[in-house]
DNA sequence: GCCAACGTTGGC
DNA sequence: GCCAACGTTGGC
């Protein structure tokens, strides 16, 4: 799940604890396809856009997709997640980009999607990256 | 700040 | 239903 730091960042996701916060503001409809998928309990990388271009935490899933408040048209949904941890190291774009079996993630091939799914085996080599 | 790569909108 | 024009995202 990517967001710009300066909108919302890891740190206001930490801050927002245990209760969590609602993840809305999607206005595309691949994004929202996502957003429907995600179950309770399932953890995301949390990625700074724009400033940053890095993965620089975990967050989880508490309430499933629901109609996005802030969207008057009712065609788009939020979650509400988490804050789980921060990784000790962030992974650089830069980083992901040069590990060849990170190439077919969405982050890379469609830059532009906000909210993405990753595979399990992909899951892993981050968090090993990331020295979790 | 620029611009490539998308998405969306609306006239036809 | 096509597509030109426009708007947005996000890496660089």
């Amino acid at each position: 799940m990517k967001s710009e730091p300066d909108v919302w960042s890891i740190e206001q996701q930490r801050k927002a604890g245990s209760k969590g916060a609602s993840w809305d503001g999607v206005r595309n409809y691949q994004a929202a396809k996502n957003l429907k998928l995600m179950k309770r309990g399932d953890q995301c990388f949390f990625y700074h856009s724009n400033i940053g271009k890095e993965i620089v935490g975990i967050i989880e899933v508490i309430k499933e997709a629901y109609l996005d408040k802030s969207d008057q048209t009712g065609r788009f949904v939020a979650v509400t997640v988490k804050f789980i941890k921060k990784l000790n190291k962030p992974i650089t774009l830069e980083n992901i980009k040069k590990n060849k079996e990170l190439s077919h993630l969405s982050l890379i091939k469609q830059s532009r999607l906000s909210v993405m799914p990753i595979d399990s085996k992909s899951w892993k080599i981050l968090n090993n990256m990331g020295k979790i």
